[in-house]
RNA sequence: GCGGCCAUGGUGAAACGGUUAUCACAGGGGUUUGUGGUACCUCUAUUACGGGUUCGAUUCCCGUUGGCCGCCCCA
């Protein structure tokens, strides 16, 4: 009796697992792209060399502004648990409910890879104790975000950012300068920008606005679009910066989230305006600036290339942040813990970098290329390469060619302004030749002064 | 997640449904033994993948994948 009914459960478990590998298989199948098919994933790509001088001025750039400023690095991990964003994001935003990429790990843990940095940031914070360090704890991170959302202009699945952020103090200087520190980034690449700000108050004063823009909206409902009447259900904010053709009329009467804010928030926002203008930054003031994710509240803001609004930015803001004082907190830190920060989309920047002409500035650009002939020169090359080397002196090489011509060709290509050229007669001489690749002129010297000959040269 | 446009070598392009898929650039190798920026020769594509229509498909149709763009959302 026990044994046919041990048999009979694992007759169906052994066939249930057999539909499941089917359909697992039917899916592996659908899913695999063909060998010769040989890709990143979709919103994934490679950044190629020519593209990485404009990477390196962002990232030189930021740091060099983060030490200014005494904005400590932090590394993050890019896996997290799960739960981490999950509590900080807001449930209703599309980050959290299609675009994370979330999966069990081994141990069976529900982790995601990171879809932004600020949530970590403060996790970070709270995990290393850093309430017990002079606040407010000013902090820098740089690296992937991985959202799967579909990939556009300017949007990938995975990309990089960089923030700034500033835990531990409430004063609205705080927000100012680092709406400064933005600013400078972008001005200091030769960009230029226009800072949107605005405040969205605390979240019971934002409540109360939403319950009244939702009513004043549902006034107008049948005029709406899907989309708008999804997010008057869903997140009514996000009515203030729709695209509608028709929303710029129906706004004009709408309430207004200035006129809702407490007097705190409000002297707050003036502060930090006052600021601003102090350090003449220009600001628009956009009423209609809400941000993305839940935790923020107070002061919002975002940047866009100069000449483009927040409505017609082909790729959406370069910059953006503003205070999330309940982060902190929510997370299980010290009660009222302050915080404000932002983050700024790299890939973004470089395209913006790219289409306004920047002059990336390559690093790698050897003045020296050093030919060679035989086994003996190619035997002392190797070691006057690195006798340059000794001298921070860049010298190109192609040692794996063997006719001069074509060593030759490698020179010319990279722009090389002398080309020294050993062969057997100079290793048995003990000379070597220098030629000057824009004259063709060539002098023989003796291979043990050929450094520092070349030193003075490239002075020159 | 929804919609539009698109898909030929490393790159940019060409080929009325009909030969060994053409051209330019880039790249590799060479044009007899040690000299570049000019020449010549030569090599580098099962036309994204899978299916269908057809005597015949790079070309027409469907699906998949990917890219660009708009929406949603966001950096």
């Amino acid at each position: 009796m026990m044994a046919k009914k041990i048999i009979k459960a694992s007759r169906v478990e052994r066939a249930s697992r057999v539909a499941k590998v089917e359909v697992e298989a039917e899916e592996t199948v659908k899913k695999q792209r063909a060998p010769k098919d040989l890709t990143t994933l979709r919103g994934f790509r490679d950044v190629l060399p020519e593209e990485e001088p404009y990477w390196n001025r962002v990232r030189d750039n930021a740091r060099q502004l983060a030490e200014y400023y005494s904005f400590g690095r932090l590394d993050l991990p890019l896996l997290e648990y799960a739960d981490l964003f999950q509590r900080t994001l807001g449930k209703a935003t599309d980050v959290i409910e299609k675009e994370m990429y979330v999966f069990t790990d081994p141990s069976g843990y529900d982790v995601a890879l990171r879809p932004e940095a600020t949530a970590q940031t403060v996790r970070a914070y709270i995990n290393h104790g850093m309430l017990n360090r002079p606040q407010p704890v000013k902090l820098y991170y740089e690296g992937q975000m991985f959202r799967h959302d579909r990939p556009q202009a300017g949007r990938y699945r995975q990309f990089n950012q960089f923030g700034f952020e500033s835990i531990g103090e409430a004063d609205p200087i705080v927000d100012a300068q680092l709406i400064v520190i933005g600013e400078r980034f972008f001005r200091d690449l030769g960009l230029n920008v226009v800072v949107e700000i605005n405040s969205i108050g605390t979240s019971e004063t934002r409540k109360a606005y939403v319950m009244e823009l939702v009513s004043y909206f549902r006034g107008f409902r049948k005029n709406l679009s899907e989309d708008d009447k999804r997010r008057l259900q869903k997140n009514p904010l996000r009515l203030l910066d729709s695209k509608e053709p028709y929303m710029a009329e129906l706004l004009k009467d709408a309430p207004q989230i200035v006129d809702w804010l407490d007097e705190a928030s409000k002297n707050h926002f003036m502060k930090v305006l006052e600021f601003l203008e102090e350090i003449e930054v220009p600001y628009r003031l956009n009423p209609h600036l809400v941000r993305g994710l839940d935790y923020y509240n107070r002061t919002v803001f975002e940047m866009y290339l100069a000449g483009e609004t927040s409505s017609e930015a082909s790729q959406g803001a370069l910059l953006s942040g503003g205070r999330y004082d309940g982060l902190v907190e929510m997370l299980g830190g010290r009660e009222g813990t302050p915080a404000c920060g932002f983050a700024c989309g790299m890939e973004r920047v470089v395209s913006a970098l790219k289409e306004a002409g920047v002059d990336p500035n390559p690093r790698f650009q050897p003045r020296v290329f050093f030919a060679q002939l035989g086994d003996a020169a190619r035997r002392k090359g190797l070691r006057l390469f690195e006798e340059f080397r000794a001298e921070h002196i860049q010298v190109a090489e192609a040692f794996g060619k063997g006719s001069l011509k074509a060593q030759l060709e490698v020179a010319n290509k990279m722009n090389a302004a002398y080309t020294i050229i050993l062969g057997q007669k100079e290793v048995l001489d003990g000379t070597i030749i220098i030629r000057d690749m824009d004259s063709g002129a060539q002098e023989i010297v003796d291979a043990g002064k050929v450094v520092s000959i070349m030193q003075k040269r490239l002075v020159l």
